[in-house]
DNA sequence: TCCCCAATAGAAAGCGCTTGCTACGCATGG
DNA sequence: CCATGCGTAGCAAGCGCTTTCTATTGGGGA
């Protein structure tokens, strides 16, 4: 029914080896015979069978890149900086690798279910992006299932997530998330505020702590005292920035900057002050980070970290393709740069 | 060195058969040897081997969602809709199943290739969003690559593009973009507008072509004379939304309206509007289309038309997993919903 | 009591490919 | 003129799993 190797080979009067070192081109064949097989394929239409290849081979052409949420520009753009740069020479039969964006959620479940998923694929490469959950156990399980993949032949580089510690060969490109927090926050103060919300993200997560805590530094840094009614903790979505900023309100009337735990919380932040009928950045001066392809069009344009995203997705992915040199020790830490815009400004209040 | 199937059978005393059977639950064992087979798994830490088990069975889990960008939430909400209902029960050997995201980045070419790589793979289903390019030679080879992934055991599913001529069993879940951009025009005309710019996608896209084709229905049925000059095309993003804005602006200055190809594109419109120091809806009223998730954090916020994205995709895959019956005919039509909101409203101008 | 069938486990034949090793030429050098 | 060796091609042994067919039970109806 279907065309396989040999069918290609009766066809071409040679034997299937000598077929499958055409199709792999690893091996000596005379360009004649080559001719012949190749164009035996054209003629039977014939498509290589992936799993016995993989099988044979011990090895496959996919590669995973694992995200918390496809439909979230953030990763998205890392996955697709990861996707751009696997795809290319150097691959067996054919030379295409097959990007397998796994969506967990921020699940750890799904997580590991996607890595042994993987594993049991013989992945050639495995790229985990986003935060960490920070529970021993999970940390643990997920790190060494970590391990195992990188044991079985799998290369595993993190991208935007702190090194693991249970799978040492596992590179790490992360995020200099506390810095970035720092920075913005520094920013605030210079302009002169000193009553700042913080809307954090989901609490057990790296990303979120990395970022409370530099915003926290540069309060001592500046002798701010850190109100701890001015921080609220939520997922990173766009409700969670609104509801956040009117719990805020009412908290501190006096407020008069909002810093949001990302971009998207940020949009959530500025309607909700829209809708107080408070201007942004006159009343209430508001920060992003991430600084995703939206935040320019906000109105005011939003003043974030900007995290190259797609620069940190492409190392990543030509690591994992062995195409760049892993950074030393296996460790690099990829900086935010503060994107002054029009959100924040000098308070008017008082 | 790496444990299999013999190897578990070993130490469960039992048959490699029966193991196999264990794991994929579709053939009765008894409680006791199930039992004694899950935790002799356990105890070695077993994985199965994919790529050994598809070449046996001739079936992969892996699901392949093609999409023209991942980076652009249009396709990540379907995406992740999609991966949402592939995943569950009904699958072989643990019930989960990969669900493969392909970036083409609207390549014809990527497009074949990617479609070539799931058939190696022998991908379970593989759902194509997006639309089509109108090329009567890339539309006849991808319409035959997609007739012999259906032949070959692979479901085909199209979600947001036209069905294809050549694969007459792939089910389309198809976007009824001329009668969304029908009920725009008409709305924008309804408000008063006669001089209204249109910022058209790339051309030679089927959903550049419906979506215009409602845009002039409306003005051929509201008798407003089709100015070809207030038509531009570009590719579906922000810069090309300001480039085309400026470009309408010195064509027709009197212009009161501009309908873009997609939110992202109206973003960029509102961009060099007000760049210009022109007001929104006062000056010119602006109308997207898609209703991505940031559309309504504009400022003003975009009136445009919501797809529902995330059900067709959904939907999408229930239908690759055959847990949901195929529409009649193999052929849906999904409408959008005019969302009317404050970018748009009556002209100032005379 | 005996036979037959349902329930369960095993033996073994592949699935389609890769690859180490072997075999065959033919040109070259001693 | 024969030994040497390089350049190609073929043989055949798996890779680890699934699944058909067969074997072995134990139990219930006749």
């Amino acid at each position: 029914m279907t065309v396989t190797l040999a069918d290609v080979a009766a066809r071409a009067q040679v034997s299937p080896a000598t077929v499958s070192r055409v199709l792999n081109g690893n091996y000596p064949v005379a360009a004649a015979t080559r001719e012949r097989v190749l164009r035996a394929v054209d003629e039977l239409d014939y498509v290589l069978n992936g799993p016995a290849s993989s099988l044979a081979a011990a090895t496959s052409d996919l590669v995973g890149i694992l995200v918390n949420d496809i439909a979230d520009p953030f990763f998205g753009i890392m996955a697709s900086a990861v996707q751009s740069e696997i795809t290319g020479p150097g691959g067996r039969a054919g030379g295409e690798r097959m990007a397998v964006v796994c969506n967990t959620g921020g699940s750890p479940e799904r997580e590991l279910t996607y890595l042994t998923l993987l594993q049991r694929q013989r992945a050639a490469a495995v790229v985990v992006t986003g935060g960490a959950i920070e529970d021993a156990t999970h940390a643990a399980a997920i790190g060494g299932k970590l391990r195992r993949l990188g044991e079985a032949g799998s290369r595993v580089v993190l991208c935007g997530r702190p090194p693991a510690d249970d799978a040492p060969d596992a590179v790490a490109l992360t995020f200099d998330n506390r810095g970035g927090g720092r920075r913005l926050t520094d920013h605030l103060i210079g302009l002169g505020h000193r009553r700042i919300g913080y809307i954090a993200g989901p609490t057990e997560r790296t990303t979120t702590r990395h970022r409370l805590e530099g915003h926290q530094e540069a309060l001592a840094h500046a002798g701010v005292p850190d109100d701890p009614r001015l921080t609220l903790h939520g997922p990173y979505d766009r409700r969670s920035g609104y509801d956040a900023t009117l719990e805020l309100l009412r908290r501190a009337p006096e407020l008069t900057a909002v810093v949001a735990a990302n971009d998207t919380v940020a949009l959530g932040a500025c309607a909700a002050l829209r809708d107080r009928g408070l201007s942004i950045p006159d009343d209430v001066s508001v920060a992003g980070f991430d600084d995703l392809p939206f935040s320019i069009d906000a109105v005011p344009a939003l003043t974030t970290v900007r995290l190259p995203l797609y620069e940190a997705g492409a190392r990543a992915g030509r690591i994992a393709m062995a195409r760049e040199e892993e950074p030393p020790g296996g460790i690099a830490t990829v900086h935010g740069e503060l994107m002054v815009r029009g959100s924040t400004g000098v308070p008017r209040k008082p």
